[in-house]
DNA sequence: TCCTTTATTGACCAATTGGTCAGGATCACG
DNA sequence: CGTGATCCTGACCAATTGGTCAATAAAGGA
């Protein structure tokens, strides 16, 4: 493998990665970078030790292409915040489609979490930069709105740190939550008016 | 060691034990159960490794002696909040000690943070149990407060949930907050006024 | 001081694990 | 077909790591 870097994937090449991929999600999500092993994640490909390593250079290389594939999509809700629209409505849609990714795509979340525990090795350049643009980009669009008074005055990256750690929570701390919760409760089902409440009673102006 | 389960510590065993719990608090904090090793908290407890498995008879033996010494800590002020106490200064008054603790305590957070996430492997059953019992004790407080109208009505346990998620945030995602704000910001500072005036909007009545 | 208990460690072990490699199986294409 | 490129694997290796143990050193009490 790795042999032009440019080269287009064969069919089995693809399949094989995505497999990998998929596999690696699973178990780095489960026990973080350290506490997955290359044998797992080659068992929840249903591949080879050496077949993974053969698609991939390392079992850092993996968790590398995982985190840098996931990240856009992790930051496509935050991306799609439109500066023409109604400000409370466009609060409401990114808080639904970030608490809508936590319950549809947990093991993401959680991967990012260890990563981020983790002092976020693999991760600190792309912080400081485009995640911190993309973030600044969207707290001048918020900011912008309480200027003109459509949505009331708060600090707009807390506003956004708040969104992270309120829906994240959820798949993160999900066994936590159900523990205390007990049975007979969906989480994500009564988070979604507790936490649109709480936005709309901070936000209304 | 481990002679009697019940016999008083010598003034070396509880000097060495401290030294082992706070150096595993350290490594555990920052790479989790399975990247700390032995060693390592060996090193950072000063002593070797044999002498550290002389005190304790496992890493897990460790690790499950701080997350359980660690967890009254942590829960305390929740058990503080009093029902005879004013409604809102309760609640603010919990969750300022909240965030406190993450500004002073992170690596217990961090702690806690990669227990949950790992799936509470030596938390279950006190998750369930004794948690589970002091939350609902704090949520019927709050719902009591609600149901005489001293406090807008929400679910009182998603409002647990989510002073945990935006206090704790602050500690476990310290990396990716402070490299999203840049340099020149206090994130703890900035946040205490913003996680205020949010729970102010929220519970009033 | 003497002697029992407690504390400490160097050396070692078995298991795990990330990664390599030579050689064989399979595929794709002329 | 045939043949070169791609794909796959059993066997293996070196490093790491949790844990053991016999032997030694230090405390501590009578």
């Amino acid at each position: 493998m790795a042999d032009q870097p440019d080269a287009p994937l064969t069919r089995i090449q693809q399949k094989n990665r995505d497999l990998i991929l998929e596999g690696a999600l699973t178990a780095f999500s489960i026990n973080g970078f350290r506490g997955a092993t290359v044998d797992q994640i080659a068992e929840a490909a249903g591949l080879s030790k050496p077949n993974v390593l053969y698609y991939f250079a390392s079992k850092d290389d993996i968790h590398k292409t995982l985190l840098t594939t996931l990240l856009d999509m992790w930051l496509a809700p935050m991306i799609r915040i439109d500066a023409d629209g109604e400000p409370l409505a466009e609060v409401m849609g990114y808080v639904r489609a970030k608490l809508e990714m936590s319950r549809r795509f947990p093991r993401e979340s959680r991967l990012f979490a260890y990563e981020i525990l983790q002092g976020a090795p693999h991760l600190t350049e792309i912080l400081g930069g485009s995640l911190r643009g993309i973030v600044d980009t969207a707290a001048a669009i918020l900011g912008g709105w309480m200027d003109q008074g459509r949505l009331a005055r708060v600090d707009p990256h807390h506003l956004i740190f708040s969104i992270w750690a309120l829906t994240q929570h959820y798949a993160d701390f999900d066994v936590q939550v159900r523990a205390v919760l007990g049975p007979g409760h969906d989480p994500f089902v009564e988070a979604e008016p507790f936490i649109e409440n709480l936005y709309r009673k901070m936000l209304a102006v």
